[in-house]
DNA sequence: AACTATTTATAAGA
DNA sequence: TTCTTATAAATAGTT
């Protein structure tokens, strides 16, 4: 859908190819918000990008929905596990996610700090007050800017990689 | 898109929702594999009907897919590679608190550099403040005013992002 | 399941 | 990256 009709098969362009990936996945996102908001669906999704970046969207969340999905794919078949332990290993899971992710915030909230540190010693601030013009003052805001845009997309990573600990010892145990 | 333009919100017939549901679905799942094919991405779905029952997509497996999300990021286990990842509650003990350890080394870091930030923050009020006059007080009011509108709407924008396209609760839950 | 009038997604281009 | 726009593709209502 565009200007042109494209071949379905692999954009060689690399450049191409991540801005293809980019506008697309966010229409997968958006199609799959839609089906959850007009058919009150339950959805999971993760992907990666060429590039190897971590994406995921989820209602209610991606953790809810891999849950459910054990659940359900267990159902058929509760033979095996000792039904003590996989209640004990559920929770155990759940802390562990939870853990993690903050772990992971923890981290990038250290590297945006560090960053922070590092356009501070170039010290805009350190000037007089009144010698601040308009154009440091643009200078600044858009540091604040920068910051704010590596935070975001940091905090995205974090939350598909930490969700996916979930989905795959959920997977894991439903291959059994 | 169709004869006409639908609200979004849930489809209050049961029947047309649940042929809704069927006819998205199929469409996000060929829009996912439109992205495996021409960006070489891995996606995995997994999505229930309002009827409750689950479907689900993957490339190259879901499972795959969510094996490669953890390993590709969060896996801060220091010994070597544990390609049979049995998921044992022992295992996963040890996993906890390894990770438990981490937190507590990346909140101590992060505690610090918001120190050593909050310390080079204050060189700005140190410096001038008794020579400025009234134009620039005025001057710098209405700056720190307007970098307040810049963050103030960057923030909305994230939040209408995240519960528009891709994220969920977790987001809500992960601030200490 | 098919059919289309429309709406929506998006490939190129800026 | 974001926006614009011409065009391809998805789909709501209908049969």
């Amino acid at each position: 859908m565009g200007r042109k009709k494209i071949e379905m098969k692999l954009v060689k362009d690399k450049a191409s190819r991540q801005v293809t990936f980019s506008k697309r996945r966010n229409g997968v996102f958006r199609k799959a918000n839609e089906l959850v908001t007009l058919c009150a669906a339950e959805v999971a999704i993760v992907a990666f990008s060429p590039g190897g970046k971590p994406f995921s969207f989820g209602h209610p969340s991606v953790e809810d929905v891999s849950q459910r999905f054990l659940n359900a794919d267990s159902m058929p078949k509760p033979h095996g596990d000792d039904p003590k332990q996989e209640g004990g290993m559920q929770e155990l899971n759940q802390e562990l996610t939870e853990v993690l992710k903050q772990l992971e915030i923890e981290k990038k909230r250290g590297k945006a700090l560090d960053k922070a540190l590092a356009d501070q010693s170039t010290c805009i601030f350190k000037k007089p007050i009144t010698q601040l013009n308009k154009d440091e003052l643009m200078n600044l805001k858009t540091a604040l800017e920068k910051l704010h845009e590596d935070v975001k997309s940091q905090v995205s990573e974090i939350e598909a990689s930490a969700s996916l600990l979930l989905l795959n010892k959920a997977t894991e145990k439903s291959d059994n």
